[in-house]
DNA sequence: ACTGTGACACTGG
DNA sequence: ACCAGTGCCACAG
């Protein structure tokens, strides 16, 4: 059948959905989640479904090269939860080398 | 239907 | 290494 489905899965579900596979300990940025999520083009969209979709682990999102794009208090908030579960830090970066989650099947077309 | 929005990514200086 | 500007794309009102 042709799973037309979808019914109103925007990209947001798909986005939050990787957002939640992201084990502790480890994390994505945002042009991989929206590139795993299907949409290769929309990192800024994972920004938004963040303040959206409550529940996702938000701290273990970051931007290109590791950095912290969360502006204000809330960039520090991430940092400490990230080290808490046990990210490090290079200076105002993450070691995305060792920390950096790949999402298995990362692919658009049949899994 | 159109405009505005956005915790980005990338390039150049 | 850092800062600033530009481009992109889908969703919400």
């Amino acid at each position: 059948m042709k799973p037309k489905a979808v019914p109103k899965p925007p990209m947001a579900a798909a986005i939050a959905g990787k957002i939640r596979q992201i084990p502790r300990g480890q994390v994505s940025t945002y042009g991989a989640i929206a590139k795993a999520a299907g949409y290769p083009r929309c990192a800024r969209h994972v920004s938004k479904v963040l303040n959206q979709v409550p529940g996702l682990p938000w701290q273990r999102v970051l931007g290109a090269g590791g950095r912290i794009s969360l502006p204000g208090e809330y960039g520090f908030e991430q940092r400490f939860l990230l080290e808490a579960e046990g990210v490090r830090f290079k200076g105002r970066h993450v070691d995305l080398a060792k920390c950096e989650y790949h999402f298995p099947g990362a692919r658009r077309k049949t899994a």
